[in-house]
Formats: C-alpha cells, structure tokens, sequence
DNA sequence: AACCAGGACGTGA
DNA sequence: TCACGTCATGGT
C-alpha cells in the first residue's frame, strides 16, 4: 500500500488528531477532547498564536524525548503552574529548582541544561523562524525534535520520525531493519503534497495508531 | 518485576 | 560511519 493511502485509512479510523497539545489560560491539563482549556484542537490549524505558545510546543517536544506524553505533559504542568513556561523564567530558574519541577519526565538534568540552551536561542530568535540546520546545532536538539518543532511550533512541512514511524514502516514492508532517519523521512516527502496539515495529522495519526493496539 | 516511553549525546573502533 | 553505553522517571 502507498503512503497517501495509508493515511486515508489512518485518518478514517482515527480522526483528526489536532496535535500540538496546549495548555491554555485557566487550564491544567492536557488530556484529549477538552474543549474549553487547552488540551487537544481536533481540525482548528490557528495554534500557536502566541510566541509563547511556540515556546511551549518547543518545551514539549524536548521534554517527550525518549519519554511518554504522559509523563511529559506533568512537567510542562509544573511548569504552568510555577510560571516558568517562559524563556525568562527558565533562565532565570536555578538548575536544583528546573531538576525538582521537570523530574517526571526523566532525564532531568540533561532535560534541564537542554531547556536553558534553548530558551536562550529562543529569545535571539525574536520571533523569526529558526532553521533546521540552526535547530539542529543546538546540543539536546536531534533531528526529530528538530522536525516536530519546526512542524508543530512554526508549521513548515518536516515530517516527524519517531520509532512508532520506523516501526509502523517495518511492519508495512516499506522500509528495512536500518533504515535511516533522513531516508525514512524522504519517503513521506517524496509521495506527500508539503502541506503541513497533512504531515501534522499523518504523525499524530501513527503514534495514536500505535498506541491503540 | 522487567520493560519501555513521541531521543540525543559521547565514546571507541 | 556505526554500534553501544548513558541518561531517569513512572506506566503497564
């Protein structure tokens, strides 16, 4: 089966998936289908509308590595809570209050320095898009955070590879054992129109896909 | 009670 | 380049 008709499937059994999760002013979680406070936004493509919502989908997406949304979305509550979602507040924190605030997500003290590294490279920004390759010079950025912010936090079509990706693939006979990143990556560009609603929903739909079974 | 979760980096070969 | 070790918490 093709890519594109893989997606149809995926996107008729599932759904829209909305990602990014957000938090919202006067929300505390991220949970799916909550209407009212953040959470997912099934098919409304505004988000993000702020600079700081970017900054929270980039926090996200560094926070998830290797880590279940989960276990993720209690840090990036904390950080809510504390009002530490911010460049500002992030640099200003102590490294001892970041490692008490984040620790459900794991790897906190590499979570931490990769938080403050880019905080700082977010402020430099000034509100303008970074590169892939700018991205990808930052140390705790690899190439599929890489991808998912510049996807899910500025909407540029990367596709997001992740292991539910390689594995889907796989399974699908699409790809072999060692497949690399770019090359899995060049799979979806290469039969996808570059539209970043479809590669936005596409991923969402494969790692909801595989959490599902 | 192992196993793994929306990875990335450091190292030695 | 590449294979492997390290990082860390908390769900099933």
């Amino acid at each position: 089966m093709r890519i594109k008709e893989i997606f149809e499937q995926l996107f008729e059994r599932h759904g829209p998936q909305g990602w990014w999760p957000l938090v919202e002013l006067g929300d505390l979680t991220y949970k799916p289908g909550c209407k009212k406070y953040g959470g997912y936004h099934p098919k409304d493509y505004s988000y993000p509308k702020t600079k700081l919502q970017q900054f929270e989908i980039c926090t996200g997406a560094i926070l998830t590595q290797n880590t279940s949304w989960n276990q993720a979305s209690k840090a990036l509550l904390n950080l809510y809570k504390q009002n530490l979602l911010n460049t500002k507040s992030i640099l200003k924190a102590t490294k001892e209050t970041l490692h008490k605030i984040i620790r459900p997500a794991g790897y906190f003290r590499q979570k931490t320095k990769k938080l403050k590294i880019f905080s700082k490279f977010f402020i430099g920004l000034d509100g303008k898009r970074p590169t892939r390759d700018q991205l990808l010079n930052l140390w705790g950025i690899g190439p599929e955070t890489a991808d998912s912010i510049l996807l899910y936090a500025y909407k540029q079509p990367e596709f997001v590879v992740d292991a539910y990706t390689k594995r889907f693939l796989l399974k699908k006979g699409l790809i072999s054992e060692k497949a690399k990143y770019n090359e899995i990556k060049a799979l979806f560009d290469d039969n996808l129109k570059k539209d970043y609603k479809l590669f936005q929903e596409y991923h969402a739909l494969i790692v909801e896909n595989a959490k599902r079974k």
